[in-house]
DNA sequence: GCGACAG
DNA sequence: ATCTTGTCGC
């Protein structure tokens, strides 16, 4: 598949939060009603020693979450990671192997925040909107936000507030274990994001798509090595 | 000024 | 995120 947006990349610091100000009015908090039959998973690992960045998109059925397709795509750094700017950094080479899938999957889980940033334009949403694909945020750890500890029921769920705004989830995908945050990325709604992931997560904290995509990365990494 | 800060 | 070391659990 091909983007349906483009823009510079190689700009400076104060252009690129210029460019989320702009992009973040196209952002679409509503599901689109279209039958998803494959879920895509987005992670980008980098070497710090051969300065370069592996993207890697995985495509899962949606019913069986099992593994259709992978591609890798091997890029340089052209930006460093700022909190709030991380898309710069990781979404060239992922914009590549979209390309390269033969596959166009109707949902896409991100390793990262959607609207849940200081402008409301996390790398979920980044990319939503240029492949113009409903997207999912969904981080490890907070970018910005209060919240109060979830239940420890699997399942169970807290508002991520800034300055009053519900901006996403913080939800507990296993009992017990350290919740995970929610965020609309792009053409769907939090509540249905927060499903989704829910059932991306039978077994594990995080979603069996952004698993597959690490193992993915990781695997490229070690291989360059050799 | 100080702390927080996706990956 | 990566890198490195140590510790614990399976």
């Amino acid at each position: 598949m091909k983007a349906l947006l483009n823009h510079p990349w190689n700009i400076s610091e104060q252009e690129a939060i210029q460019l989320q100000q702009e992009l973040a009015l196209r952002v679409i908090h509503e599901d689109c009603e279209i039958p998803v039959h494959y879920v895509a998973g987005v992670d980008v690992a980098y070497s710090k020693h051969s300065g370069k960045l592996v993207a890697a998109v995985v495509i899962l059925k949606s019913d069986s979450l099992e593994l259709i397709e992978s591609v890798t795509v091997e890029g340089t750094e052209q930006f460093p990671y700022i909190p709030g700017l991380f898309s710069f950094r990781e979404l060239p080479p992922v914009i590549k192997a979209f390309e390269k899938l033969q596959i166009t999957p109707q949902l896409v889980v991100c390793d990262g925040q959607g609207v849940a940033h200081p402008r409301r334009f996390g790398l979920a949403s980044h990319l939503g909107v240029l492949l113009d694909i409903p997207t999912i945020g969904c981080g490890k750890t907070k970018l910005i936000g209060d919240f109060e500890e979830p239940d420890l029921k699997r399942g169970a769920y807290a508002p991520l507030i800034d300055h009053g705004e519900e901006i996403g989830s913080v939800l507990r995908t296993q009992e017990g274990i350290k919740p995970i945050f929610v965020s609309v990325g792009h053409r769907i709604s939090l509540a249905t994001a927060r499903e989704w992931v829910l059932k991306l997560s039978p077994r594990y904290r995080l979603p069996e798509t952004t698993r597959q995509a690490d193992h993915l990365v990781k695997m490229a990494l070690a291989g360059r090595d050799c």
